[in-house]
DNA sequence: CCGTATATATGTATAAGACACATATAATCA
DNA sequence: TGATTATATGTGTCTTATACATATATACGG
């Protein structure tokens, strides 16, 4: 037994100084998905395979994500209209807003500034 | 009044097509101490002057920074003394482990893996 | 002696976020 | 009829972020 408490989600000790840390972006699935959409129009089902290159911490939750964009509609960032024309059961196929375009500007302007917050942390740490 | 439900902590909607957006790295504030330790000993109240130029979302909180400081030396990342020398109260001084700094390589690691995901974004959406 | 600043803690509370799992539906196809 | 595709909602738990309150003790200035 360890005498260590619970781990923080972030990070886990595998074994003596041997640690193993998965440094997250809050939301990060946001600007993803609305980048997604801005390259061109597409529906939950397909969004959830683009976004596991994208995102790389394993596979997305479906009812998640579906949940995540039924919310950015109501907030009209995305609309979305029911396309009949594709093969198999109805697919709701999204498109990114004006609103979600300048959303997405936005994000992308607050990763730039984060980088540079990392970028700084890194270059203080090989200088020691 | 807006439509719009209750906003997400990380960005607000500042007016129509007017975001503002935070990105924050989860528990950015862990490798950052361990970092300033890293570089040399220090206490809580300095601390949280340094963290402030590191961090740029504000002031820390003095009791949530002293929780963690505990909480870190509870898992044997830095360990502390109390030095009588100084003028003033009583100062508990911090300084890294090799546990600790171990911790911190990891971290080090995994900012540069988040870094390139978010370069991956933005180069992304530079094609767009 | 008293108030203020420095310094270190712990207690409590809430909101937001991450994540997992269950359930329900409908269409299509073999 | 059952499997696959596709869309949704409900629920639950745990973590993280953050704020505010409270308590202690030292040291210094007036």
């Amino acid at each position: 037994m360890d005498k260590r408490g619970r781990q923080p989600r972030c990070r886990c000790r595998l074994g003596p100084g041997n640690y193993q840390v998965q440094a997250r972006v809050e939301r990060f699935i946001e600007p993803a998905v609305l980048l997604l959409l801005a390259e061109s129009p597409s529906h939950g089902y397909e969004l959830a395979e683009a976004l596991e290159s994208f995102l790389e911490d394993g596979r997305v939750d479906f009812g998640n994500l579906y949940r995540l964009l039924r919310s950015l509609e109501s907030e009209g960032l995305v609309t979305s209209v029911w396309s009949e024309e594709a093969p198999g059961p109805l697919k709701r196929t999204y498109k990114i807003t004006e609103e979600g375009s300048q959303l997405l500007d936005a994000w992308v302007e607050s990763l730039r500034a984060g980088q540079e917050r990392i970028a700084s942390l890194l270059r203080r740490y090989e200088t020691i």
